[in-house]
DNA sequence: ACAAAAGTGTTGTCCGTACACCCATGT
DNA sequence: ACATGGGTGTACGGACAACACTTTTGT
């Protein structure tokens, strides 16, 4: 071989959060060359003895204070010339939070750390606006084909925050009524006794969602899938 | 930071194939250790200016003498113990060739290489084992919405070669009769004026996919969907 | 003439979609 | 009493699943 290999191996996340009926992401402002002073996604290199999920995590509550509630891998960049510096190959992850469980910190370094709508995101370091569609393509097939929305929403929810959840991600106009048959019939949620006005109108009722049920019901087959 | 990262970046592949109505995956035999003798995927590490996919094309190229018809980024393993070397992250993909397209041989290092069954697989280096698992879940799952079939199959098929090659990776039987309905109805094939007699029985009509169409018809926003 | 594989149509069921009115509360 | 959001049922149509007989060839 020509020449020792002399690639680093980094991770980054894109980390999603429902808040304000608007779907969010969270990203840094990086305080050192190259980019400095942009806004990226939270990340770095994976250290000698540490597995890639623990390098997420690691960087995130370093850099965000953020711990998150459902992570997987995305996908993994390696184009020779992505970082100017040297050349990096990044495993990116896939995460959720709620963001009301968080309270997001930045880092000793004075970086600064914010969620951003998704459709007004500023201008963003290296390939990461790349990762981001690829991440929210993700995002919106997950969301038909398993039941990740409640790892976005609080415990204790109301029907029509799933609803605009669904609405908001997957961008198109969903029936009320149809809706709600269809996730009721999955039997993955419990009706709470509890009440909550939101200002005006009838009351709602809050729901939760039943995690061991649902794994209970896909061993037997069934299959979560929301058009 | 602690100490110098030095991990290493590597890219392996999982090439299926579909070969005497069994889908097979290819193999070469290590004669370097660690896992000398052993069988395992191809793959190698990654060249300083080389982009990922690049890699894996140059590396099947090398051990192999393969040029695959379909490759994509399956997953990327890096537990801190896989290789018992040195710390290496592998970039792994999922790669489809039509077998009798190409003529297998092995590299220069006579290592051996050859096409193994799937279901009689032998013992695998480092954790090939479970990729190869990964793999063949992606492959199941693809099936079911793309039309990647196609490129396991010689350029022009039976119609019995297609359902058969359904029903033996997605595992379980098809009626002839509906899933030909289901397919024609996509429109992506053209049925061709010859016929083949496989020995015994009506000879069948040759068909070949047309990827133009298919293209033209996504873009419309048509779905391929086999249950 | 028989064995083997290819080719083809109809019917019932279920699921998804479309759609509108009443209910409980706050102001 | 009115405005606001919550909660609910029905009817239609299309897609999927189940199912069996005829055709063409080789032996």
């Amino acid at each position: 071989m020509a020449t020792l290999q002399n690639i680093k191996v980094a991770v980054d996340a894109v980390v999603f959060g429902y808040k304000d009926k608007t779907l969010n992401i969270l990203l840094i402002k990086r305080n050192i060359a190259p980019y400095k002073n942009s806004w990226a996604l939270p990340g770095g290199l994976v250290l000698e003895n540490e597995s890639l999920e623990k390098a997420v995590e690691r960087e995130l509550k370093e850099e965000t204070n953020v711990t998150v509630d459902y992570l997987e891998q995305l996908y993994s960049f390696g184009k020779p010339d992505r970082d100017p510096r040297n050349r990096v190959v990044s495993i990116t992850y896939f995460a959720l939070v709620k963001p009301e469980h968080h309270t997001i910190k930045a880092d000793t370094d004075a970086n600064d750390v914010a969620w951003f709508d998704i459709n007004k995101l500023p201008e963003l370091a290296f390939d990461h606006k790349e990762i981001i569609n690829i991440a929210k393509k993700r995002l919106q097939g997950k969301l038909t084909y398993e039941p990740i929305g409640f790892d976005l929403l609080n415990t204790k929810f109301l029907f029509s925050d799933l609803e605009k959840l669904y609405m908001t991600i997957l961008q198109k106009q969903i029936d009320r009524r149809n809706f709600r048959k269809k996730i009721l019939s999955f039997n993955i949620l419990e009706e709470l006794d509890e009440r909550v006005s939101e200002g005006r109108g009838r009351p709602a009722n809050l729901f939760k969602f039943n995690k061991k049920q649902y794994f209970k019901h896909k061993k037997d087959g069934f299959l979560f899938d929301i058009k």
